[in-house]
DNA sequence: CCGTACGCTGTACAACGTACGCCGTACAGA
DNA sequence: TCTGTACGGCGTACGTTGTACAGCGTACGG
């Protein structure tokens, strides 16, 4: 958040650190200390400490500190913070495992692929905060992309899906996913979300008012006490992962 | 991010604060110069101006500027930066005009639950960017909750949902406005896509084998012109939308 | 053997949130 | 009318952040 315009970082250089394309490099001069992959997978392990903010959190300092070294010395390795997360965020899409789920039905693969950027998001509760819009366009997004697209080959043959909505299809999927994923890390009531409600709960009886609000004090209990009894810790998940494969069925008619 | 570590305020205060719960307060003292009102709408103002992380990066030190006031008045109308966010927040949900479609058609219900959240995300871009996992529980928050379940009143009962599936139910409609509006307000390209492209695309040209990432580099092609081309500036929402309607369709049998 | 390119880092600056304590005001009680 | 005090406002200061800049030392190319 602090201070964090910068010249303007050369977005060619960006990506050439995330396709890792060398540049001649003279080999004067002391040796490097460290590699590239080693910052990004330290970096990786301070952010999946940090919580569902870790890499939002992720401070070069603390990273150098990480590594033994000056903070000073991580802008040899990499241009700033935010290319720094790029790099982890790709790295982190690069080491999913992708199932190949050739030859299966429709709805096999589309689940194999939530199933897959489930446990991305159980692995790295940061990554579920990652801005979608903002694509990073590395050798691991790309690989993750290429991967996902494949799975809707069948369905997009059955719907007769062109590419735009192949991809409006597999971002629907995403998103719901990602969606899930928050409901389940659930920010709200942290390690201990009776102690969280006891806490509201004085105020909120005195102002909720149930002739005012009928549905949202009947609903909002029977929500928050599923979510938080553990009996369905996955019910949005499935309910949200069957809706998505009930709409895209619609398509095929 | 910097520095937020604080005493941990009281929940109950700031329930207090977004219920507007006045406390005795004696009349002692000179008057206050200000109005938590006016506080709250200057913020948004802020908030709104700094685009899609207008509210992650709104300051206290800046709010203060724009009111005339030094940064420390602040906390005496709120307890830090959080809970100011929460009041933005919550007040942004309070002032959502609220169609009323009872007696309409579920389809209609929901689709105008949905297109009064897409006007939310375009009137307040950072909106978006607000953790669904950390409920604010203002009256703003409550309200928008009750007219939001009201609008599946009829679905509940055709397709028998609870109320746990109520709440899912809502949940996965907003988790795809969301996600649209995400996709609408473009962080990739920002005022200027082109140029944003044609800034990566040497290298792009260099790392992106058609041969590797067969479908990623052709639907991305696709995907990414007919965002730009704005002939379907919106072909994502209707298509989110549409898959919506028919996933709950489907439990209507 | 020297010049130079390059890895590394100490220092410094601007921005942030906010704890602490002072100052002046204006009402309550006498 | 006078005085004690509660309270709004804020100046200062600290610890945190990202990162610009300049210097230092190393180790290779000529």
């Amino acid at each position: 958040m602090c201070h964090d315009d910068r010249v303007a970082t050369d977005p060619a250089r960006t990506l050439a650190l995330l396709w890792r394309v060398e540049q001649p490099a003279g080999t004067r001069g002391p040796r490097r200390g460290l590699d590239l992959d080693a910052v990004v997978a330290r970096a990786t392990a301070l952010a999946d400490a940090g919580g569902p903010d870790g890499l939002a959190g992720l401070s070069v300092r603390a990273l150098a500190r990480e590594l033994g070294v000056a903070p000073m010395t991580l802008y040899t390795y990499v241009p700033g913070r935010e290319e720094l997360a790029d790099l982890v965020v790709d790295a982190a899409y690069a080491a999913m495992p992708r199932k190949d789920t050739t030859g299966l039905g429709w709805r096999e693969r589309l689940t194999a692929v939530a199933e897959e950027n489930r446990a991305l998001h159980r692995a790295h509760p940061w990554a579920a905060r990652v801005d979608p819009g903002r694509p990073v366009l590395g050798p691991g997004e790309t690989a993750k992309y290429e991967h996902e697209l494949a799975a809707f080959d069948e369905l997009a043959d059955l719907a007769g899906l062109d590419d735009v909505d192949r991809d409006a299809a597999l971002t629907f999927l995403l998103d719901v996913t990602r969606a899930a994923a928050l409901v389940e890390q659930q920010s709200a009531g942290g390690d201990d979300p009776a102690a969280w409600w006891a806490a509201r709960a004085p105020v909120l009886g005195q102002v909720l008012d149930p002739e005012r609000f009928p549905r949202a004090v009947r609903v909002g209990a029977a929500a928050g006490a599923a979510q938080q009894s553990a009996r369905d810790p996955d019910h949005a998940w499935r309910f949200g992962l069957a809706r998505v494969l009930d709409g895209l069925a619609a398509l095929v008619g």
